[in-house]
DNA sequence: CTGTTAGCGCCTTCAT
DNA sequence: ATGAAGGCGCTAACAG
């Protein structure tokens, strides 16, 4: 059942330059003992077949695939796809290939990636965790993947995240800077952003009466921008405002809902109502006005993640000790 | 030089359960001619044993990979990221995972990158060209590699695309109906787009004289919207403007970049300067006042192509003709 | 229904 | 420096 196809092998190759298939191998992976005359008698045929070695056959003597499986909770998410542009380019460049994967933020569904990752032999994997504590790092354990996780900070298990609580504290204080009476945060009250939020601003003398969480959904994470008029309006409708409100989101998705949503409620941004979101994804500076929002080193953490797996990588056996990158996080003051 | 891990091969489940390894191949592959009891046993030690086939091993023996190539032009632009979560989506339904490049628009980039994928042993391509007319094509039939390209209508090759010569004409109707006397194309004068735009134009009376090109860089392409700003402000300095001006913008991140450019300029939109974007990509929405775009249906166009490589997956032999499909663009009509 | 056998294309000792 | 040979884990005839 052999598709119609010109494969070239590494013995055609040995046949026609009149050498074994080992050292057709041994050229091809650079191997030092070879006679230049036969490297290039075997370099000659391998351009002039247009040869390429079969990765699968490689993969499986080698026991090595040049694979790195990215797992992303939500390729909607311009964050996300930011931040596999970079995976992606960074990988190609160490010669690698991406497969990637949207858990949809489903941990079942998380689960089962990765061991259909495993099952492709992928040598690491990049994964933005869904939920807070997945069960899914103790597969990953048991199965001895290669694995960082990006977004998120875990016990035993290398990570590169910037802060959240501390992201959560810089947007208290900004909201603070601007004179705002009532605050609310747009995510789940689980979320560390939420806790540095709360705590900085409890520090700071705000009464918990004006410390508000909406759009509290389990699945608060999905980008459904249509979502965040309805619950804005809801919010504004059964609350009792003392003055200028102030809006967190956990992400800058919502950052734009609620900007809409304050167009369409007839609030002025950011005169009554000042909004920060969090990511700083290109949207930001397309909106008017433009979003104040908490920056996430995109580049930097697809870069430090690839680099610790690539480092586990090549380490053998099992990995010593787990790095815990924590980034800080930044705020990009604009308009709102 | 083998990893550590936990592998459990065929092999094993075989002996634990006392069948042969054909046994446990045909067990896994859901073969009729098995015998429940040994099926039962061998299935027994699959979950005990968290058994998980090798990829690679099979891809090897089998011939067929259950991977797709997808090389994309712009990871940068949401455009092909939506595709790309549709792609994702539909791929890993039909039991397919994806192999994701980015060619950055670079021709030479794109003809290694299939390279690459072809010695990956994907079992189907799916490609936004970059280039009008690229070269690429040649190779691709040359290595007999099922491919379907997107975004784009090419002879000899299938093909699931929008007109994007009536996407033009449809945002040159658009502008005439809003009584426009200056029209500007953001983007190559060699796009079908603009053929359509200006065909249309010309054939509603409007003098060539009023129809202009900016923007018209190789590398249009590319998301950099701050050069918008630059270009639209050049533009209005050196050209005699007669009175409305309209925009028409090769894609919706240039839509957006003249939405600044016109605030940044002082330009009030839609009363002076009217906006049609191209892609009808979420941002739209997210803008204000929100951008008039020609819409892709990307969900059909993902799924149309995955239908089309699919069925040449499962075809034996060389493909009989080409499939080209193209879809109908469709104005959106929003404040611009 | 089931086991045996022969590869798939490549890497890697082991001799020479 | 080079070739022969065994094996990576799985599939797919071929016998029975």
């Amino acid at each position: 059942m052999k598709a119609y196809s010109n494969t070239v092998t590494m013995k055609e190759i040995a046949q026609k330059a009149g050498v074994s298939q080992a050292t057709v191998s041994r050229v091809l992976n650079n191997h030092p003992s070879v006679s230049p005359a036969k490297r290039q008698r075997v370099m000659e045929w391998v351009r002039k077949l247009n040869f390429e070695p079969n990765y699968s056959a490689k993969t499986l003597a080698a026991n090595s695939s040049q694979l790195i499986g990215v797992v992303l909770p939500d390729m909607q998410n311009p964050y996300f796809t930011e931040i596999l542009y970079h995976i992606e380019r960074i990988a190609t460049i160490s010669g690698y290939s991406i497969l990637v994967c949207n858990s949809n933020g489903d941990m079942q569904k998380e689960k089962a990636l990765i061991r259909q990752l495993k099952a492709r032999q992928v040598d690491g994997l990049l994964i933005g965790l869904a939920n807070t504590r997945s069960e899914v790092l103790e597969s990953l354990k048991r199965d001895h993947i290669k694995t960082v996780v990006i977004t998120q900070d875990y016990e035993g298990i290398d990570c590169v995240a910037i802060s959240h609580t501390e992201g959560g504290t810089l947007a208290a204080a900004y909201l603070l800077e601007g004179d705002v009476s009532d605050f609310a945060f747009f995510g789940q009250d689980s979320d560390d952003k939420f806790v540095g939020f709360r705590d900085h601003l409890l520090e700071q003398g705000v009464s918990p009466d004006h410390i508000h969480t909406i759009g509290n959904h389990e699945d608060w994470y999905f980008s459904t921008m249509k979502r965040g008029y309805h619950t804005l309006r809801q919010f504004i409708q059964t609350n009792e405002l003392h003055g200028r409100l102030g809006v967190f989101t956990v992400s800058d998705m919502y950052a734009v809902a609620m900007l809409q949503a304050c167009r369409e409620l007839g609030l002025k941004v950011p005169e009554e109502v000042s909004i920060v979101g969090f990511d700083n994804i290109f949207l930001c500076e397309a909106v008017d006005p433009q979003l104040t929002s908490i920056a996430q080193p995109v580049e930097d953490i697809a870069r430090l993640a690839l680099d610790i797996l690539f480092r586990r990588i090549e380490e053998k056996g099992e990995p010593q000790g787990h790095q815990h990158i924590i980034l800080p996080p930044q705020i990009i003051r604009r308009g709102t």
